[in-house]
DNA sequence: AATATCTTCCAAAGCGCTTTGGATATTAGT
DNA sequence: ACTAATATCCAAAGCGCTTTGGAAGATATT
């Protein structure tokens, strides 16, 4: 019971490869009857084409790629990307691309260099989720040299678009809410820059003060790296050298666990005596005690239409290029 | 600057194409200065061999699928899956095997049969995770028709061998530290049966029981499906028929924190009032509200030492297959 | 009846690689 | 000096598909 090819049902049927090759791909010069007889016949005998066979032919591989990292230090990094792959995923199941996943990860130190990996594979598009500023990968991005999206990493070339979350926003949520509630003093404990969204969640909370005329108080603004630890360990340092802030703004969920975990060991209370809202909303947010008042991404969206516009530049190279927002929404819980 | 072949450096030095092929494949039939010459100039003028043209004449495709779902109901399922896709693609990284995701998922109701995804791709081995045991895809990978590992699902043909924690261990670890701490009645959340590892925990928890003389009490057996409001839902059900139990062992972490919910509302405490254990160790049990008891699951390990049983069995059919079960340990928390 | 136009088919070339089956040149064996 | 063995190279075929450039037959046009 070999692989059936071309071949096979066309000798089967007394026709030429060609006439049976044109029949399957509906050309129109080949009748409609025998189109179908060829088609019951390939159905009949259970052929699949060889899409190696085919992407040599034709020049298109009709894959595309995913390039993430497995080890973001964060762990809650983990569902975050989960659910953006996901996405991506879900858009392209319904085009013929097959998604093929970049091998090593992101931190390994010898990787074969991009361009290698994707022209080897006659890769056609990347998705990018999870990088870093300092990635060298992103260097050879710029070179503009395949099509791609990334999340989070503001990159626009002629081949290249970006998507994100309305950082900017989500930050005014947190901020005019906490506001709202008659927080004067809202300490920010913002992540590394070696994400791209730290300075922009930075800039975010400072304007959202200054809109809601409070004043940007540099010393209640510390820096984490998005761990649970890195939050309770710059809370602590918040509390050890003023303590006369009554909220706190993490840029991620974790940090915020991390900082009501300080702020209980400290004998207060969340949120009476201090009010914590964290940035992302991943599945936990909702099952931590209490539960977390934070700004929701879509995650599963940044995955889906970054996944579309990955498919439309690849159809349409010369089309214009473009950044995206996804909304972002408050999602009131217990923390604050 | 086109994509450069073969045959572009074959020219480029004046040798023929099977030389520089050879050459590049340390084939034994040209002299070592041609082959560090043709190295030397493939290496300058940037080639990378093209994987389609090989794969065809190789008839190797060296690539292998990852079958999993996205829509676990559980959601906790995705960090569970992600970390186990992580150590996949950390073994497969360091051998020549390239990872394609199967498309569409296991959810969606057309789907291409495997066998046409396999061979129209030229896959080599199917590494399978999350899979229920009512998958239609569970027909046809017992049909033996390629080499595959799956986790939780105890298949075991000449090309398939399965992978799964030991789970009558882990059960046992929670049971015996439950009666170690003076719990007499100990009730139980199962999942549902979709999931094969489910009759093993209730086994395991039975057994358990016998072992420390405790009887089993079918009154306090209740089955959710894994998620957190199964959970809750479950543990009220138990309370509003009995409430003579104290300690819950329960066959999810998300579960478990949805059972801890339902002990709160009802005005008891935990651990004091009620002990509760859980079972996976995801990665917000040690966050969770008391933190989380539980059994952990080597998540990363199952992929990896999964990943290479699979790839075994790709480069020699012959050998036995085998069921490989990874340790587990107890966690303790504050849960418990 | 002769030419033009479709329609339907096919043989052969090509996609980029590996491998088979020689061919040529070099070295060794007597 | 002449054959046998060895080392090094190459032209051509093949992997399974698509597509180009004709060819043959059927239909339409004058």
């Amino acid at each position: 019971m070999a692989i059936i090819k071309l071949i096979d049902i066309a000798k089967n049927l007394g026709l030429s490869l060609t006439t049976v090759s044109r029949a399957l791909n509906d050309h129109k010069e080949v009748s409609s009857e025998t189109k179908e007889l060829v088609r019951k016949t390939a159905e009949e005998m259970g052929y699949v084409p060889n899409k190696f066979a085919q992407t040599l032919a034709l020049k298109k591989s009709h894959l595309i790629s995913l390039l993430y990292d497995d080890y973001q230090e964060s762990i809650s990094y983990q569902s975050f990307t989960f659910e953006i792959i996901a996405g991506v995923r879900n858009y392209f199941g319904s085009t013929p691309y097959d998604i093929i996943i970049v091998p090593g990860n992101l931190k390994s130190s010898r990787r074969e260099p991009l361009k290698n990996i994707c022209y080897s594979r006659g890769i056609e598009g990347l998705f990018v989720v999870g990088i870093r500023t300092n990635d060298l990968y992103l260097e050879e991005l710029k070179e503009d040299f395949i099509p791609a999206v990334i999340v989070d990493y503001p990159l626009l070339t002629k081949k290249v678009s970006y998507i994100q979350s309305d950082n900017l926003k989500g930050c005014r949520l947190a901020v005019d809410y906490l506001a709202s509630k008659g927080h004067k003093k809202i300490a920010f404990i913002n992540g590394h820059n070696l994400a791209a969204v730290s300075p922009l969640r930075l800039k975010g909370y400072q304007i959202a003060l200054r809109k809601n005329g409070l004043l940007c108080d540099e010393s209640i603004i510390k820096t984490g790296n998005y761990t649970e630890k890195s939050g309770y360990d710059t809370a602590k340092q918040l509390f050890a050298e003023r303590a006369d802030f009554s909220a706190i703004f993490a840029a991620s969920d974790l940090m915020a666990v991390g900082a009501i975990k300080a702020i209980r060991e400290r004998g207060l209370k969340v949120p009476e005596d201090i009010a914590v809202v964290g940035f992302d909303d991943v599945f936990f947010a909702e099952y931590s005690h209490p539960s977390l008042t934070t700004i929701r991404q879509h995650k599963f969206d940044l995955g889906y239409m970054g996944a579309k516009e990955l498919h439309k530049i690849i159809e349409n190279p010369e089309g214009p290029r473009k950044k995206k927002k996804l909304d972002v929404e408050l999602v009131i819980r217990e923390s604050a």
